[in-house]
DNA sequence: TTATAGCGATAGCTTTTTCTTATGATGAAT
DNA sequence: ATTCATCATAAGAAAAAGCTATCGCTATAA
């Protein structure tokens, strides 16, 4: 096994500039001792010389010349690296991978995505939008590198933490406006719409109704908020949406919000990610900024209504 | 100062493909700490994370990913290099630059290149041809590795190894052909051509006949032997020519030979190389190449007459 | 010629680095 | 709950790399 060291190159291609054991090792800083038993080495495990000592000067060797080339060219891209990796160390990460579920991505991401783009320019953002059962095994299996969903989790490989908390409010059609907030006892009685199996968010709505899971008839599976909206305003039913969903959903059908009045459903919106994720103190930063981006995203909202 | 590393990057790499620390140790044939530790301080030198320790796994980060590959590009080229430098062990040397005296060159090369081409078909050989003073010059600056010249030249620096030796020939036109061949001191009072100044042929010509340097006006210079020999065809003078001349000078000029017949005049023709040379070795062997194709060469001679 | 200065190699010793063994801590699996 | 697997840490041993001092050789100056 041919063995040589970086240190090595680096000696020998100091002696090939100057041409002298002394001049060579004082610009290493080392000792000429030093360079000498270093190049004097690598000639033994090269098992060839690759200086001509004369008592003028040191001359490379026709194989020290060829040599030469290649080692210039190695410690070239060493050094490449080195530079590459300093630059590297002020970008947070090059590709920040980021799960969301579908009730929160279409509210959130679109002032987030443009925060995190301005705070951290440098980034590569990828996004995945898939329920929470789905992030949480990418997440571990490292194809994510953080998600955004809904706590709690208790998941104990996962570092979990609370962004935002908000309310649930009630969406029915406009021709309900006005009327009494319905309680949950007779929620459980009214056509709730929701959204299909395996959504957190219908998870949430069904408790908040005290209805265990196994639905009741009344229920009518959606794939989006946005589906669910359309069919309260075609007076199908009602149904849940979160508050941050209100602005967009809201606009275009002849739906009205109301609020309950005790117990006002809420829920709450986390980040997480693995425990022992490198990247644990930069998502904290990360995180700030969606809680930022909510605010605004909330502020927006109430200003609406 | 980013300093890391030759082995930590072997380490690193081999952790890379073996996402295990005790496996990847046993793949370096080290222990499995001592793998953790050069990981770590790669990663501090990089003020930087490369993998993510899970409990099911050791994951690259997003830097580490892009870091491997210019890792494994460089790790490469190292390899190349070793495997370039193993495989220059027995190539007896890349480039060979030989100098040769123009009293020489002409006839011994042709066999002699062929003769070391057979031997050692990767030899890059280049032949320069000038006076021996020039050759020394050459030699001493690290412009040749060797060269071919009259010996003695008891330059201290210098390894001198004699070749072989040749008689000196005299060379009369036909018409002179039968006479009693000249003595040294009739020699004196002949009208001798020889090489122009700087030619150590010509010294040696002008030793042998006892004239010490500031020549004669019936001397004449000649640039070459080929010319002095067709100018002794032409009925100007006589000449000296060393044997191994004979053959190729002699066929396209009415001239005859003459040998001395006491004191016969020689030379001896030898090669040379710089003390210090790492060549030594090889240019020993290469030396019983020349002797070879020279005692081809006057085999050839001596069955022409 | 002898003296002197410059240069690289070598020797002996010290410091630094790297490795090994032993052990600790933690999470996963039985 | 225990055991196993796995990586980290600690302490001491081994190896490597460095320094100072000095040698031997050349070349230059006197």
């Amino acid at each position: 096994m041919m063995n040589f060291t970086l240190k090595q190159l680096r000696y020998f291609e100091a002696l090939t500039r100057h041409g002298h054991f002394g001049r060579a090792a004082d610009a290493c800083a080392i000792s000429q001792p030093a360079l000498s038993v270093q190049i004097k080495e690598l000639e033994q495990t090269l098992k060839a010389s690759l200086f001509e000592r004369g008592s003028k000067q040191v001359r490379l060797t026709a194989f020290g010349e060829k040599f030469a080339l290649r080692v210039r060219d190695i410690l070239r891209s060493v050094d490449e690296l080195a530079d590459w990796a300093r630059a590297s160390q002020n970008e947070i990460i090059g590709r920040l991978r980021i799960g969301v579920i579908p009730t929160v991505a279409p509210y959130l991401l679109p002032g987030f995505i443009k925060d995190l783009k301005r705070s951290h320019p440098e980034l590569d953002i990828r996004i995945r939008e898939t329920v929470t059962s789905r992030l949480i095994e990418e997440l571990e299996d490292g194809l994510l590198d953080t998600a955004i969903v809904a706590l709690p989790l208790s998941e104990p490989s996962l570092t979990e933490i609370a962004l935002f908390t908000e309310d649930l409010v009630l969406i029915r059609h406009n021709k309900d406006h006005g009327k009494p907030v319905p309680t949950q006892k007779e929620l459980q009685n009214m056509r709730l719409l929701l959204l299909e199996e395996g959504h957190c968010f219908r998870t949430q709505a069904l408790s908040f109704c005290n209805i265990l899971s196994a639905s009741p008839k009344e229920e009518l599976d959606g794939s989006s908020l946005s589906t669910l909206v359309q069919m309260v305003g075609a007076g199908m039913g009602v149904t849940l949406i979160p508050e941050m969903a209100v602005g967009v959903e809201t606009r275009s059908a002849p739906v009205s919000i109301a609020r309950f009045e005790n117990a006002q459903p809420a829920r709450t919106v986390g980040m997480v990610w693995r425990k022992t994720s490198p990247l644990s103190k930069q998502l904290m930063e990360i995180s700030k900024i969606v809680c930022h981006s909510a605010k605004g995203l909330r502020q927006q909202n109430t200003s609406d209504h």
